[in-house]
DNA sequence: GTCTATATCGTGATAGAC
DNA sequence: GTCTATCACGATATAGAC
């Protein structure tokens, strides 16, 4: 509650190994980055790292969280249309190959019933899904959208397509993830 | 050339080791596999195994070349619609969760520049880039498919969407998986 | 709160006997 | 061709000084 005392300058401090971390792995990329590798960059010893995240998957979990929260303010600001702004953090993740390689690796480990991320990723899913059919039926209601689309299924292949296609980007930089989504997008508002 | 000899034979002992692989992963699972684990499972010791397989990455990237050879034979097969082939796949990949989580691992890291499996997904991917694009061609020329319909784009997204649903599903197995990609054919085949 | 130093582990790979 | 034994490595995590 308090500003003062030690927990809320931790908390701070978190903050600033957080938002440090994430622009060191845009730019400097990601190669099964060890907590060392990390801490070395942000300027601390790996066990003075290890203070502030209890294990490694704590930490790297919260620098995905950390950035969802930045993504969103690009996704929530004003556009011409609201799915532009999903197609603006498409388009922005061509930019930090580290960011993507971390949120591949991550997400797919967290598979294993055991992971310590998986919650997170399970609960990161849903929140998508939900925002994505929302935003589908709110492009239906004002008549963008025809009505016969499902909302929930097409949200769900947006994002499963988004995450695909991160894959294939990383195997061959060329392709372009934020073409082949508007390509999908364009099959979708399509009248039948 | 000659079925006698050393070198047939370690041939012959490769593709048991796979097949057998195959059937333990698909059954039993996968936990971050070891070399070691692998080998215990094949009835083989570490050693034994790598006899075999220069390293880990090929051992797997030839189980999942191995499972690809497989899983082609359903898709060739004769059906109502070429495209059923490909649900199939899909269907199965569900009663097999070890083996998506092997390739889910192992495409992700192959996506690091110096991986040796990288060639390995590159190939495939411009191979099943291949096969299904010419697939939505032929449901074009039989009037199955509207004329509009880019078949690479479209190829591109069937094959991400498949890749981003299995992440999805290994996070929440009541996902399915089939119905999904079902729905994007639906999205393509629908007249404009 | 941050460091140095270290414990502990599991890994892939290899040497060499049989 | 397969084993046992071992190596060398790099990882996370922790203990304890400052």
């Amino acid at each position: 509650m308090a500003s003062r005392g030690s927990y809320a300058k931790g908390v701070a401090k978190r903050e600033e190994i957080l938002t440090t971390a994430l622009e060191v792995i845009a730019r400097n990329g990601y190669r099964g980055a060890s907590v060392r590798e990390l801490a070395d960059a942000v300027g601390l010893s790996q066990a003075g790292l290890l203070h502030y995240f209890s294990s490694k998957e704590e930490l790297f979990q919260e620098i995905l969280r950390k950035r969802d929260e930045v993504d969103s303010q690009a996704l929530e600001g004003e556009r011409e249309r609201p799915i532009d702004g999903f197609f603006a953090v498409i388009r922005h993740n061509a930019e930090v190959p580290g960011l993507v390689r971390l949120y591949a690796q991550l997400s797919t480990e967290a598979g294993d019933p055991d992971h310590p991320a998986r919650e997170f990723f399970i609960e990161r899913y849903r929140q998508f899904r939900l925002r994505f059919s929302d935003l589908i039926r709110d492009e239906q209601a004002a008549g963008n959208v025809p009505a016969d689309v499902d909302p929930e299924q097409t949200a769900n292949l947006f994002l499963a397509a988004a995450d695909g296609l991160q894959t294939q980007w990383m195997l061959d930089p060329s392709i372009d993830m934020a073409e082949s989504i508007a390509y999908l997008w364009q099959l979708v508002v399509r009248r039948s």
